[in-house]
DNA sequence: CTTACTCACAAAAAATTTTTGTCAAAAGTA
DNA sequence: TACTTTTGACAAAAATTTTTTGTGAGTAAG
């Protein structure tokens, strides 16, 4: 899932940039300005603003976007007291806000929570340049979009929550076919082959004898 | 077996030391000194002699040596005319003598001839750094000597004769013992252990599966 | 006491088996 | 039909096992 974080405080941001990056693909900018091009050239799946920055406020900013039919979900940051804003925050189309200083768990939750009003949770991201679609298949990588078929989407997901564990084409077999229509262990290895072509050989390790890792 | 060769003609040394190095450990000199002292600091086990060489006459060289009980046999060389050297040569102490120009075969019949005569038949060269006394089972490889084992004589002996062929292990058997006394194969590892400490790893190669070269 | 040989085990090389990678193509599915 | 899934054949790679060779110690015979 990938987030554009305008946020002008040198030290929040990167505190959140190394706590969303674990789990979400995030693009940091310091100013208004540079927020708008972004979202103009590329798509996101979430908007994270904060109200105060140099050159504007994350209010005119969203209000900008809706303009142009950009219903990107939307949370705010916003100091504490300065709770006059939300009204014309909600006004322009933000879907929630969060008060400074904040929990991260707590903007963690209200993400998820976010993600799930708006069918967002089957996107994944797998490490730190990937990020798979666990419904339409396809993996987003460095912009280039690919298209997988669903056995070899449920194989990477499978590889991914369970990586830097080696996993033995058995118990791949076990947890993606049902018992009655398992394949023969041929076909886990031309999947992998396809994964491979599309993660990059160094991401799908094997272990003589034992498995595959996903790193 | 070692030859001393004095002899000045540059074409007939040369043309004589590639002839005898075939057979025979040979060092030549052009001078009688040279030889004086050479036939002091090493021993040899044949002398080939011109007659004329510039600073003396191998005649005076014999009597010398055999003054201090030298009596390695000795083989003149003379020109063809000269035969008036002949008495005196003989009453030297020369074992033979042949006239220039002359046959290689020749020289090589005399040669063979005086081993005969002084039992000398059994120094065989190998390579061009060793020579094995194969009664006395000594080898001899630059100025030091190594007492040999009989069966490690006759073993280094066969490898020699069939040098550059590979051997296996039951054609040394069949050939080094006889029928009732065969011992395992486990012998001639042992023994080419041995030889090799002595010759050194590098010529006695080992083909898998095949059997051992001499190289 | 030396020699000839055997034995046990280490080291090296080769042969064999197992596992994995790859491709083409068959079979299944929408 | 077009696409996904699976299979099967074979190549490539890795591991295992077997065979051969090297080495030192030790024994028996002369």
């Amino acid at each position: 899932m990938k987030i554009l974080l305008l946020e002008d405080d040198t030290v929040l941001s990167s505190i959140l940039i190394d706590f969303l990056s674990e789990t979400y693909s995030v693009t940091h900018t310091y100013s208004m300005k540079e927020a708008l091009s972004l979202s103009e050239e590329n798509s996101y799946d979430l908007y994270i603003f904060d109200i105060n920055v140099p050159d504007g406020d994350g209010i005119t900013l969203l209000r900008e976007l809706r303009s142009f039919h950009d219903e990107t979900p939307t949370i705010f940051i916003t100091a504490f007291h300065d709770i006059s804003y939300l009204k014309k925050a909600f006004e322009s189309g933000a879907n929630d806000f969060i008060r400074k200083p904040f929990d991260l768990e707590e903007l963690y939750g209200r993400i998820e929570n976010i993600k799930r009003h708006f069918g967002l949770f089957n996107i994944v991201k797998l490490g730190d340049a990937m990020e798979l679609n666990t419904q339409t298949h396809l993996l987003t990588c460095k912009d280039k979009t690919e298209h997988l078929t669903q056995k070899e989407s449920e194989l990477l997901l499978y590889l991914y929550k369970h990586k830097n564990r080696v996993i033995s084409t058995d118990e791949l077999l076990q947890n993606l076919w049902n018992y009655e229509e398992l394949p023969s262990s041929d076909a886990i290895r031309t999947l992998i082959k396809e994964l491979r072509k599309y993660v990059g050989r160094e991401h799908i390790i094997n272990i003589r004898g034992e498995g595959y890792k996903f790193e």
